[in-house]
RNA sequence: GUCCGGUUAGCUCAGCUGGUAGAGCGCUACAUUGACAUUGUAGAGGCCACAAGUUCAAGUCUUGUAUCGGACACCA
C-alpha cells in the first residue's frame, strides 16, 4: 500500500493492532467516565431513571490470592452479560469484592510468623495476630484487584466490598442475632469434624475423602464377652458404651439389653448390647462397638438407644486421654498398642487389609477426628415464622423450615437454573442437608456475638457490660459469604441500592461451590429479606489444561493469565475461554486458541482500517439509494444482531460470541469487503455512496456486538472513529443495535 | 451405594423444540508486494460409542449396554 496516499484516517490504523498500547488506557478511560456506576449512567441520560435494573455480584476472590484462569473465565462470562445489558440501557450494576478466606489466610500468616519470629499464635495473642493478618490481607488486596482490572472487568469500584469491612460486619452481626432470636441458631454439643492439624472444626463440605489402606481388626473385648466385633479403630474402643446389633439378627438376639463390665486395655469399660436397624448384619461380624464420643453414627445410635455419650477418650490434639498404657499416646500409636494388647490377651481373631475412605481436611490435609464439641449450629429443619416473603409459594407469616425455603425458592421458579442438570444436583443436595456448624476455632474472622457470664448467655453485637466474656470462636466464612448479595447493598440498612438492585439478576459460580455457597445464599436471602438472592444461576465448569488436568500448584501446569494478556491481549484471552465450550462443561485451555483470537482482533482492526479508508471525507447528509444487494447485506447484519442477542439472552454466551465472530470474519470481511472493492473503485458514484453507507453500518454494528466479548479492541477502534458516526463517545455505553 | 454428565473430523468442542453433519486449530494444494508480515480460495478427513424402539424421518426422543468422568453418601 502506498502509505503517503492515505486519506485522513487516524495514523494508528496504519500499523497492526497493538493491544498493550491501548488496554490500560482504555480501562482508565472507562473508569474515569464513571459509567461503571449505573447512577452516573442515569445522570448522563444513558440509562433512563426507571430503566430495568440488572445486577450481578462478583463472586469475591480471596483477598490474598492471585488471579487464575478460573477467575478469568468466571469474570469474563459476567462481564459479557453486564456489558450487553448496559448497552441495552438497563441500570446495570456489577459489584466487586474480596473475601477473607479466614482459615487459609490465618494459616498462611501463622506459618510466616512461625518461620520468621519462631512464635506461635498463642505467643502473640489474639489481638496481635488478628492485627497482623489484617495488615497482610490489606497489603495483598491490591494485587488481585489490579489483575481484575487488567482483564477489563467493568465493575463499579465505588461499591467495592471486603468481607471483613465495617458494613459487612454490621450485616453479619445482625444476621446472626436475628437468626438466634428466631431460634434457628443454637449452641449444641454434637459430634463435629475436628481437624487436629488446623485446630478447628470444619464443615462437611470442607472434607475430602481419601482412599487409604487400612486394617480391619476382628476381636472380642474380653474372654467372657459373647460377641465378636470388628473395627478399623481399636484405640477408640476404650470409649465404647454399647454394642449394636440388628434387631432381627438371630446370632445376637438373646443378648440384647444385657450389660457387660470388663477391663479393656487397662480401662474399665461397660457396654450394653442394643438393637439398631442401621446395623448391617452382613458387614464384619454384624455387631458394632459403639463409641458415641468419636463417631457420628455411634453418637446417633447412642441417642436412639438412650445411652450416655461419654466418655471422650481422644483430645483435640488427637492424643489419648484414657488412663493406663494408652495415656498420652497419639491415636496411631495407641492403635498399635491396643492391637499388641489384644494379641497378648489372645483376643484378636483376625486382621484383614481393606480399603477405607479417610476423611481429611481440605485445607490442611489433616485426618479428621470426630469429637463431641460445644458448637454453634444453624438448624435447617426447625420451623419458624417467615415475617415477610416475596417468594412464590411462600406466604408472609407462614411457618416454614430453612430447608423448605431453599427447596421452594428453586422449585417454584424464582431461582432459575438454565441448565437442568444443576437443578437436579441442587435438589439432591438439599435432600442430604444436615444442620450447619457455623463456629470455627480460629481468630481471624467475625467473632460470634455471644456473651457468657456464669450460666447466662446473651447474643448481641456489643458487650452487655462488666464480667461478660465473648465467645472465642469465629463464624464460618460461608456464613458471611451467604449474605453477600445483600450485605454488599447496604443491608441491614434499608438502602436505595437494596431496594433497586436486589434480587440480583444472576450469579455465575463454578459447580464446586453450588452447595457451599449458592444454596446458602438462597437460605440467607430467603430468611432475612424474604427474597431470592438472584433470579438465575448459571453454573460454569472448571478450566483445565490441554490434557484435561485440573490446574494446580503441585502439578506445576498453571498458566498465568497475566502472561497470556501480555503475550496476546486480554480480549484474546477472554474469547478463548468464552468460545467453544457450552457453559457448565469443563474447558480445556489451549494457548493456540488465544493466539487465534488475537489474530481475530487484528482482523477487526484491519476491517476498520479498510472501511475508514474508503469512507474518509464522505459527507453523510444524503440519503443513500440502496441496491438490492446492499439491502441484503443490511438484512444479514440485522439477522446476526438478533441471533447474537437471542443467544446471550438464553445464557448461551459461547454461541453468541461464535456467531458474532463468524459474521465479522467470514461474512463481513471475506464476502462484503471483497465484493465492495470493485464498487468503491468504480465509476458509479451513487452505488459507491450507498456501499460506503452500508460498510459504515456494518462496522459500527459489528463493533457493538463484539464489545461484550472483546471490549478493548472494539473500544480502541471506536475511539478512533469520526465523531459523526457514533451515538456515544464511549462504546461501552453505546446503544445495542436492533 | 445414590445421583448427574460425556462419548460427533487428527485435536478441542458446537449442533436449541427430530428433516440425511458444523467451527476453531492442525493437515494438503494453489493464490497473494492493493484492508490484513496475524491473508484468501479450494480440498482431504465422520456407520455422530453400541443395540433395540418410537417416527414418513433419529447425533437430536425412549430403553438398555459399554466406557470415561464428576457430585453426594459411606460401614464398624
Amino acid at each position: 500500500m502506498a502509505n503517503q496516499a492515505q486519506p485522513n484516517i487516524p495514523e494508528i490504523f496504519l500499523s497492526p493492532y497493538n493491544p498493550s498500547e491501548h488496554e490500560d488506557n482504555l480501562y482508565q478511560m472507562w473508569n474515569d467516565s464513571g459509567y461503571f456506576n449505573p447512577d452516573n449512567c442515569v445522570k448522563d441520560g444513558i440509562a433512563k431513571p426507571d430503566a430495568e435494573p440488572f445486577t450481578v455480584m462478583l463472586p469475591p476472590p480471596n483477598v490474598t490470592g492471585n488471579l487464575h484462569l478460573g477467575h478469568v473465565y468466571e469474570d469474563s462470562l459476567q462481564d459479557a452479560f453486564v456489558r450487553f445489558h448496559r448497552m441495552q440501557g438497563k441500570r446495570t450494576l456489577w459489584v466487586p469484592g474480596t473475601d477473607s478466606a479466614a482459615i487459609a489466610t490465618q494459616a498462611r500468616v501463622e506459618k510466616n510468623i512461625q518461620k520468621e519470629d519462631k512464635k506461635s499464635r498463642h505467643d502473640l495473642g489474639r489481638e496481635e495476630l488478628v492485627k497482623r493478618i489484617e495488615v497482610f490481607a490489606k497489603e495483598s488486596e491490591g494485587t488481585i484487584l489490579n489483575q481484575i482490572k487488567k482483564v477489563g472487568m467493568s465493575l463499579d469500584w465505588s461499591r467495592y466490598a471486603y468481607a471483613l469491612d465495617d458494613e459487612r460486619y454490621e450485616a453479619v452481626m445482625t444476621a446472626f442475632t436475628n437468626m438466634y432470636e428466631a431460634g434457628l441458631i443454637y449452641r449444641g454439643n454434637r459430634i463435629v469434624n475436628w481437624d487436629p492439624k488446623g485446630q478447628t472444626t470444619i464443615s462437611d463440605d470442607e472434607i475430602v475423602y481419601e482412599e487409604r489402606d487400612a486394617k480391619l481388626y476382628t476381636f472380642k473385648y474380653n474372654k467372657d464377652f459373647p460377641i465378636t466385633i470388628a473395627t478399623t479403630r481399636p484405640e477408640t474402643k476404650v470409649g465404647d458404651t454399647a454394642v449394636a446389633v440388628h434387631p432381627e439378627d438371630e446370632r445376637y438376639k438373646q443378648y440384647i439389653g444385657q450389660t457387660f463390665d470388663f477391663i479393656f486395655c487397662d480401662v474399665p469399660v461397660s457396654v450394653k448390647v442394643v438393637a439398631d436397624k442401621e446395623v448391617d448384619p452382613e458387614f464384619g461380624t454384624g455387631a458394632i462397638g459403639v463409641t458415641p464420643a468419636h463417631s457420628k453414627i455411634d453418637w446417633d445410635i447412642a441417642d436412639r438407644a438412650n445411652i450416655d455419650h461419654r466418655p471422650q477418650v481422644i483430645n483435640e490434639y488427637a492424643k489419648m486421654v484414657a488412663e493406663g498404657r494408652l495415656s498420652g499416646l497419639k491415636v496411631t500409636a495407641a492403635r498399635e498398642e491396643v492391637v499388641k494388647w489384644l494379641e497378648e490377651e489372645n483376643l484378636l481373631e483376625k486382621t484383614e487389609d481393606i480399603k477405607q475412605n479417610v476423611s481429611t481436611a481440605e485445607r490442611t490435609g489433616g485426618i479428621i477426628e470426630p469429637l463431641p464439641k460445644l458448637q454453634w449450629w444453624i438448624s435447617v429443619d426447625k420451623e419458624f415464622i417467615i415475617k415477610h416473603s416475596e417468594i412464590t409459594g411462600i406466604e408472609s407469616g407462614e411457618k416454614i423450615s430453612l430447608k423448605e425455603l431453599m427447596r421452594k425458592s428453586v422449585e417454584n421458579g424464582d431461582v432459575v437454573f438454565p441448565q437442568d442438570r444443576f437443578r437436579k444436583i441442587y435438589f439432591h443436595w438439599i435432600e442430604n442437608l444436615h444442620d450447619w456448624c457455623i463456629s470455627r476455632q480460629i481468630w481471624f474472622g467475625h467473632r460470634i456475638p455471644a456473651w457468657y457470664k456464669e450460666d447466662e448467655i446473651k447474643v448481641q453485637t456489643n458487650s452487655p457490660g462488666e464480667g461478660w466474656e465473648q465467645e472465642e470462636d469465629v463464624l464460618d466464612t460461608w456464613f458471611s459469604s451467604a449474605l453477600w448479595t445483600f450485605s454488599t447493598l447496604g443491608w441491614p440498612e434499608q438502602t436505595k441500592d437494596l431496594e433497586t438492585f436486589h434480587p440480583t439478576s444472576f450469579m455465575s459460580p463454578g459447580y464446586e461451590i453450588l452447595p457451599l455457597w449458592v444454596s446458602r445464599m438462597i437460605l440467607m436471602s430467603g430468611f432475612h429479606l424474604g427474597q431470592v438472592p438472584f433470579k438465575a444461576v448459571m453454573i460454569h465448569g472448571l478450566v483445565r489444561d490441554k490434557q484435561g488436568q485440573k490446574f494446580s500448584k503441585s502439578l506445576k501446569n498453571g498458566t498465568d493469565p497475566l502472561e497470556m494478556v501480555k503475550l496476546y491481549s486480554a480480549d484474546a484471552l477472554r474469547m478463548s475461554v468464552l468460545m467453544g465450550t457450552a457453559i457448565g462443561n469443563d474447558i480445556r485451555f489451549d494457548e493456540q486458541q488465544v493466539r487465534g483470537y488475537q489474530k481475530f482482533a487484528n482482523k477487526l482492526w484491519n476491517i476498520s482500517r479498510f472501511v475508514l479508508t474508503s469512507n474518509a471525507d464522505v459527507n453523510w447528509e444524503q440519503v443513500p439509494e440502496l441496491s438490492e444487494r446492499d439491502e441484503e447485506i443490511i438484512r444479514k447484519l440485522k439477522q446476526t444482531v438478533s441471533e447474537v442477542s437471542d443467544e446471550i439472552d438464553k445464557f448461551s454466551l459461547y454461541l453468541g460470541a461464535e456467531k458474532a465472530y463468524h459474521y465479522v470474519w467470514h461474512e463481513l470481511a471475506d464476502v462484503v469487503l471483497e465484493e465492495s472493492k470493485d464498487i468503491l473503485t468504480g465509476a458509479d458514484e451513487s452505488a459507491k455512496y450507498a456501499r460506503q453507507y452500508v460498510l459504515k453500518e456494518c462496522l459500527i454494528t459489528s463493533l457493538k456486538i463484539l464489545h461484550p466479548f472483546m471490549p478493548f479492541v472494539t473500544e480502541a477502534v471506536w475511539q478512533n472513529l469520526p465523531k459523526e458516526l457514533k451515538d456515544q463517545d464511549i462504546l461501552m455505553v453505546a446503544k445495542w443495535p436492533k
